[in-house]
DNA sequence: CTGAAAGCGCTTACAG
DNA sequence: CTGAAAGCGCTTACAG
């Protein structure tokens, strides 16, 4: 049956590496155009139930796989969305990663994967690969680069970004809500029973940093808990710098009896210098962290901690690419506030 | 300069959005042919000094950027290597992932990501689509899928296992060195002056479980210690798994001084059982785990560890693809062995 | 419901 | 050192 045109018996035999079959190969096999088996495989018009069928019996008995490249030449779809994350070993980007397939695996489409990594500037390089290998889409998420995003749109992409700090910015984006992130968790604080609370953030003149200090500052004056300069100390996202700014903290004539930290790895820190002032957690005082890392369970006392679920940024960063895919440039832009949950455990 | 062919003239004019340039209106532009065009893009073939600057301008100031399908239709290259990872939110393919892009991004190589996740039967689809889409590579991180491997090797494709128990099977694969890691463990027990040393090991019948306890095995037989069946407990990777088996192995006659974990989340778990037994660590009882995660660090007493360097098994996973992908299937099958390391932390 | 033919944007013998 | 032309393997008007 697909014998009269096996490829292989002209060259190389023994071996079962096959020169690769095309539509050419199968039409005849199966005694239609090329046209008609081209149709079967795209759905794009008609073909009648007798033919379809015995063209799709001959494609699989000859295990022809249509040529990825030959078809977004011609179709200038790529079946692929990019992904540019910061840094990849941070945990945060696998599972934005992982969502991000889920997202758009239904459509067919696969993920490339550009890591930032520490190279910061390689971004540049990746916007370059991104265009010049027209994907179809694209999830940048690295802060600071709006000039990329704008230039990926320019190239005819569809974009969406991840991350704080882009309201106001013709893009389609997702981030997570950071001024109800510190709200919730400093009203946690608050609902423990705590007056005294403060607040170890990250560097409040960047994103996540200013808008979860911001949060902190709100829920504070919702509740009528006064926010003096001394329950502010400012963190560098580590866990040392958690500590250090615990001891400032301490090191006031009224020390507080709870603390949010903007980060997990800052509130390590901040129990690392609780426990080492023999200080009780949450006893003598209560801790809370954000992001929800795998560290966060592992520590004891355990990390009470606001989850940002990476996945679902991921998910819903997907779902705004394939819209944006399907509606080209012209529809308006949507943004997405992912949200976040606490997870209760034994700090606060 | 570039006016007289400006696609945009005829269409969409506000917008900057510009239909995609060919080479044959770069080749116009310079007065050249398309196929001197296509040289000076490929250095397949002397162009003139000037000829070659000419083009390179035209192509500058136009923003050519060559079709990437085009080219891969063409050359039969798609510039493209695919990671199939087990589980990417697992911290050790994101570093592997990492060292794969450092190796092959310098020939001009990119990542599709493709991540099993739970859905381990996935890696089928997985399968179909790399082949399809025709990358010039594939590193698979999952473990149990030998049909897969022969399966894309077939498909003509260059393929590199990441994982044990691939020895004797026709392919270039890489591993961490199991026993090594185990009796190098073992031995650092032994020079801290444990005599009476267990291991809570992994399942023995898969890998790396039957590896790394066959490692301690033949540490202590080369130390000229018993290893008795009191002093050898099972775990199942997990923390919780980790806290029995220490219950377990304190429940003895004569109780172990050191354990030796095949694993940092059970080493953990040993860690939580020896804390809640009032046992000092490393004073009463000495701990080392094996993979050195984010945790290790960050628990208390901090978790010494062999690190197994997932970012340079995957440079060396890229390594061995990139030499596959240039050499074709004929020649013959290459196998690294990646050093860990000890990381001495607090717990022994 | 089906085909013949042009075309996607490159590369690569072939010829000079 | 350079070009004209065929070809890669598909898709898609156009025509019936």
């Amino acid at each position: 049956m697909a014998n009269d045109i096996d490829k292989d018996a002209a060259g190389s035999s023994a071996t079962s590496r096959t020169a690769p079959l095309n539509i050419q190969d199968v039409a005849e096999a199966a005694g239609v155009s090329k046209t008609t088996v081209s149709h079967v495989l795209s759905g794009n018009r008609p073909v009648s139930p007798a033919t379809r069928r015995k063209v799709e019996r001959i494609m699989d008995e000859l295990g022809f796989k249509p040529n990825f490249f030959a078809q977004a030449l011609n179709s200038k779809k790529s079946h692929t969305v990019a992904l540019i994350a910061q840094d990849i070993t941070n945990p945060f980007y696998p599972a934005l990663a992982r969502g991000l397939q889920n997202a758009v695996a239904s459509a067919n489409q696969v993920v490339m994967l550009f890591d930032a990594g520490a190279g910061h500037s390689l971004t540049r390089v990746f916007v370059d690969d991104v265009i010049q290998r027209r994907v179809d889409g694209v999830v940048v998420a690295v802060s600071n680069v709006e000039d990329e995003l704008l230039e990926l749109q320019r190239a005819g992409i569809a974009v969406v970004a991840v991350g704080s700090g882009l309201s106001g910015f013709p893009i389609d984006w997702v981030s997570a809500d950071d001024e109800r992130i510190a709200s919730d968790a400093t009203m946690h604080l608050h609902l423990k029973g705590h007056r005294r609370i403060a607040t170890i953030s990250g560097p409040p003149s960047a994103e996540p940093g200013g808008g979860r200090l911001a949060g902190y500052v709100k829920a504070m004056g919702e509740l009528g808990l006064e926010t003096d300069a001394n329950l502010c100390a400012v963190g560098d996202w580590t866990r040392e710098g958690g500590a250090a700014a615990l001891y400032r903290l301490l090191d006031q004539d009224v020390a507080p009896t709870a603390v949010f930290c903007a980060n997990d790895l800052m509130a390590i820190g901040a129990m690392d210098a609780a426990l080492e002032s023999g200080l009780d957690v949450p006893g003598d005082i209560a801790i809370v962290g954000v992001d929800d890392i795998d560290a966060a369970g592992l520590v004891r006392p355990a990390l009470t901690t606001m989850r940002v679920p990476a996945q679902e940024i991921g998910r819903a960063a997907g779902d705004l690419l394939l819209h944006r895919i399907a509606e080209g440039t012209s529809s308006s832009h949507r943004h997405v506030l992912v949200q976040h949950t606490l997870i209760a455990r034994q700090s606060a």
